[in-house]
DNA sequence: ATGCCCAATCCAATTGGA
């Protein structure tokens, strides 16, 4: 079973990028994140059309998450638990039917979370965008260890918004006082992955030198100036699975692409 | 120190992204 997601920064901008690059890597799900539309926009036919069943957890403007998946999908789920008033569409989960396994999947859009705000003790400010952040990651948290409690295979997958590593970084030293690269957000990643997860690529490929991101503004393509916070986490039973997981950079030098590229994994399921 | 580029939106100039 090949997993893939993807942050397509628009779906009626990505119709066509999305559209090759599944009929080329042909996953069997992908998870999508800011898809910019409310779930009636999102052209779901072209995709029902290519074989795949269409979740959609959508939201004006901005934001928005979605699973294709041309496997059965049961039980899906939308938004992540823990905040009743939290309106933003980042979090759908469902329940993939393989062959041999069932697997749940998790897609997630963490906040980026600047600009950081920070009181006179160092504390995020209350309501703030990093302070946001970082309250989204404790609910994470949270549905992880449910995750890890279920015993059974599954992941969660999406753009963190985190860099984990300095190694993660093209220029580490420009990320020091952004959200994605600070400590207390790097802790809280770590705070998770701690619990048990398997972060998949890093199972696989060591080294500097692996992004997933490269900014539209400067020229950071072509200077190969990149980040890597789109990840897949992976709990003890679907790591057992894992054979292998790869970033689809070439994707990131095609016409019209979206700023971040596809990341994959394919487990024994 | 700032903008660079791109997408979406009450279609023009703003917001949000990372």
């Amino acid at each position: 079973m090949k997993i893939a997601t993807f942050n397509i920064n628009g779906i009626k901008a990505r119709v066509n990028a999305l559209s090759d690059w599944l009929d080329e890597a042909q996953p069997d799900v992908a998870l999508l994140q800011e898809i910019k539309s409310v779930d009636e926009g999102f052209p779901r036919e072209i995709f029902e059309d290519k074989g795949y069943n269409v979740e959609t957890h959508g939201q004006k403007s901005f934001n928005g998450v979605a699973i294709l998946s041309k496997l059965p999908l049961e039980d899906v789920r939308r938004g992540l638990p823990g905040d009743d008033s939290d309106e933003q569409a980042r979090w759908i989960e469902a329940t993939v039917v393989g062959d041999k396994q069932a697997i749940r999947v998790c897609g997630l859009y963490l906040p980026n979370g600047n600009p950081v705000e920070l009181q006179d003790d160092g504390t995020p400010v209350p309501g703030g965008k990093y302070d946001y952040k970082l309250r989204w990651m404790d609910r994470l948290h949270a549905r992880a260890q449910d995750l890890l409690a279920d015993e059974m295979p599954a992941l969660m997958a999406g753009d963190y918004n985190i860099i984990p590593q300095t190694e993660d970084a093209r220029r580490p030293e420009a990320w020091v006082e952004d959200a994605l690269f600070r400590p207390e957000s790097r802790a809280a990643f770590r705070r998770i992955l701690n619990l048990g997860f398997t972060e998949a690529f890093r199972a696989r490929t060591q080294g500097p030198g692996h992004y997933s991101f490269w900014d539209y503004q400067a020229g950071c393509w072509n200077r190969d100036d990149g980040i890597r916070i789109d990840h897949f986490l992976l709990t003890p039973q679907c790591a057992d699975l894992l054979l292998d997981c790869q970033i689809d950079k070439d994707v990131r030098g095609r016409d019209k692409p979206s700023d971040h590229v596809p990341v994959w994994v394919e487990l024994d399921a």
